[in-house]
DNA sequence: CAACCATGTCATCAC
DNA sequence: ATGTGATGACATGGT
């Protein structure tokens, strides 16, 4: 399994790789992190192969994945060869099937014009005429089920210089690769899969030795892409599968005559793939059929009611097995899939948050960043010292997600030592007179501590004003509610004649603030007061610090609860279904294993009694006919038992 | 007017 | 020893 993963991840990396070299992208960590359908196309418009932007650069190297970055420049031609070289020196079972898989999906020139009017215009009527976007777009379009007819239709695609990589790349690898890395790849499923499923393969190995049958070939492909997905461990493609099983019965000509276009799979990513998918899955079932005629519609809903596990107990093993296959894949199908719903369900948040974020910051970005800071700190520092630093404790909300940690670095300590600049300035300026400065200015350009005190009290009022008010408005109402609520430390500092504002005694460093005890001469009173402001002012910021941390760690704990509590549902729910099936699956054994002992004959000629016998599957794969063995040891034991407390009275 | 919430303040501890 | 952050507890004011 762990082999095949890696072969599967391997072999999806170069897979990304060889699309990216015809202008198509594969979200791969999307499918790697599970998330999503297998393959997530964006499309990047009807110029893709031409135009490609590298929008999705950086988040591919955001998430940690070195996705191929796209190559814009003109000698596209030759970087993708040299890629293609690369790649091509990889060595192990290659992904490049898959690819074909895709390529083979490709409806022809002629079914194209067929199809409807939202693709583009046939090739033939526009030869010579097209844009380059609308060649990018017919190489995307018009990928038939072999290069060779890709080149014969499209012989202009050869002039653009992506058009050249592109059909050069289909030209060798379509028909080369089909042939050569199916077969190890098939083998290695082989290797991974039960008996039916060596059975269904090998079925598909010999429709590809036969080079005539495209349609099979087509078939086989997916049905080899759909197992080998089966082979994984990434079940929540599993999961679309079976909900678009009770869709899927149509036959297998239809299947390939409803074949979907690359076009419409890039057009809309994620459903098509449940397309895509579904029709994979039914194209299986449906050759199981053809091999196991006795197989019941019922197992291909899943539905592991013991009726329906008894009505085929009549079965061959095989078809048991597969049926049981079935039921337990279902089981694991119906987990991955609230898997799936959760995980899509905190996608979503995710996603949530990133617009709110990003429509946060789009309305942040119109407004003065400093008055934000203002705005921001003024939840936090409320009363006199409110201006805060530039890094206020607020500005931690600003992130949504480990705001405790950041907090931490962005909170009062920040907000101390951003401000701490202030004070260095102010105490250049201690002679200074305090000015009705702009509010924004008397907050991050405050150079003006000290002030006779007949002019301290006025500039202490507008220091606050500007502080408190300023961000939002110059309302009179608010200016005598800032007069009013500021006080207490601020009316002190006034009363005492303290020649600083709480703002500049809070912020300032300890060794400027004890420069500043030092060299003004103060009264212990006035030393008391000062210390007290700073305490305080430290205090209150440590406060609101102290508790939004508190809030979020709540917050935190709360959504991991609403995690855990959804996982164990999801649990439980498995567990049931887990339960159900393996119930059905024993009635079935039990069934099985009373029809092939009626079948069987003693010495004497007589049936054997499904009572005393029973069929063992040893570890070599022989089934033996054993007598069953009963209680006889605990009976035995109570005899020892009775002997022991015989003996124990005598 | 009680309940609740937000905020400031104090005391205390730890670093 | 001192400064400072963190935090519980309490006070206060608004809703």
């Amino acid at each position: 399994m762990q082999i095949a993963k890696k072969y599967f991840t391997e072999g999806l990396i170069q897979l990304t790789i060889l699309l990216s070299l015809i202008g198509v992208r594969v979200d791969i960590d999307s499918y790697l992190s599970g998330y999503y359908s297998p393959l997530t196309e964006i499309n990047l418009g009807a110029s893709s192969a031409y135009i490609q932007t590298p929008f999705h650069i950086s988040r591919d190297t955001l998430d940690g994945y070195s996705v191929h970055p796209k190559c814009p420049e003109l000698d596209y031609f030759f970087a993708s060869r040299r890629l293609l070289d690369e790649v091509r020196t990889l060595g192990s079972p290659r992904f490049p099937t898959q690819l074909s898989a895709w390529l083979v999906h490709q409806v022809s020139a002629t079914d194209k014009a067929d199809s409807g009017p939202s693709t583009s215009n046939s090739t033939d009527s526009n030869t010579g005429l097209e844009s380059p976007e609308d060649e990018a777009r017919d190489v995307s379009e018009h990928l038939p089920a072999s290069g060779q007819e890709v080149c014969q239709t499209n012989p202009e695609l050869g002039q653009g210089p992506c058009g050249a990589g592109a059909c050069g790349f289909l030209k060798e690898d379509v028909d080369a690769k089909v042939k050569e890395e199916e077969e190890p790849a098939l083998l290695t499923q082989l290797a991974h899969s039960s008996t039916l499923e060596q059975e269904s393969l090998l079925e598909g190995i010999t429709a590809l030795s036969n080079p005539t049958r495209h349609h099979p070939l087509t078939i086989d492909l997916d049905q080899h892409w759909s197992n080998l997905l089966s082979v994984t461990d990434l079940d929540d493609l599993d999961s679309l599968v079976t909900e678009r099983l009770p869709d899927l019965d149509a036959d297998i000509t239809s299947a390939i005559s409803h074949d979907v276009s690359l076009h419409d799979a890039m057009v809309s990513s994620a459903g098509v793939f449940d397309v895509a998918s579904g029709r994979t899955e039914s194209r299986t079932i449906n050759q199981q059929r053809t091999l196991f005629q006795l197989e019941s519609t019922g197992s291909s809903h899943s539905d592991a009611s013991p009726g329906m596990a008894l009505g085929l107990a009549a079965l061959p093993f095989a078809s048991v097995c597969n049926l049981s296959g079935n039921v337990s894949s279902h089981t694991t199908l119906g987990g991955c899939l609230d898997e799936a719903v959760f995980d899509q369900i905190n996608q979503l948040g995710l996603e949530g948050l990133d617009t709110m974020d990003t429509q946060l910051m789009d309305c942040l970005e119109s407004i003065d960043p400093r008055v934000l800071e203002d705005l921001d700190s003024d939840s936090g520092l409320s009363l006199e010292s409110s201006s805060g630093g530039p890094v206020s404790p607020g500005s931690s909300e600003m992130s949504s997600s480990s705001s405790s940690y950041c907090e931490d670095e962005c909170g009062a300590t920040g907000y101390s030592s951003e401000v701490d600049s202030l004070p260095s300035k102010g105490i250049m300026d201690y002679s200074s007179v305090w000015s009705p400065v702009d509010p924004t200015e008397s907050v991050w350009h405050d150079h003006s501590y000290s002030s006779p005190p007949f002019l301290n009290q006025p500039s202490v009022t507008l220091s606050h004003k500007s502080i408190k008010e300023e961000p939002l408005s110059d309302d009179d109402d608010g200016q005598q509610l800032e007069e009013r609520e500021l006080s207490r430390d601020e009316l002190r500092a006034r009363a005492m004649c303290i020649p600083f504002s709480v703002l500049q005694i809070v912020n300032m460093p300890v060794e400027e603030f004890l420069e500043v005890l030092d060299g003004h001469d103060f009264s212990p009173e006035q030393v008391t007061l000062l210390r007290d402001i700073r305490r305080r002012g430290k205090n209150k910021l440590a406060a609101q610090n102290c508790r939004k941390r508190k809030l979020d760690a709540i917050t935190g704990l709360q959504e991991e609860v609403d995690r855990l509590r959804a996982q164990r549902d999801r649990l439980l729910r498995e567990k049931q279904l887990t339960a159900k099936t393996m119930g059905a699956v024993g009635q079935q054994i039990k069934q099985l294993t009373r029809d092939v002992l009626a079948r069987l004959r003693d010495d004497s000629g007589r049936p054997l009694n499904p009572d005393r016998f029973t069929l063992q599957c040893g570890a070599n794969g022989r089934v033996v006919v054993q007598p069953v063995r009963r209680p006889v040891v605990s009976t035995t034991a109570g005899n020892k038992t009775d002997k022991r407390k015989k003996e124990k009275k005598q």
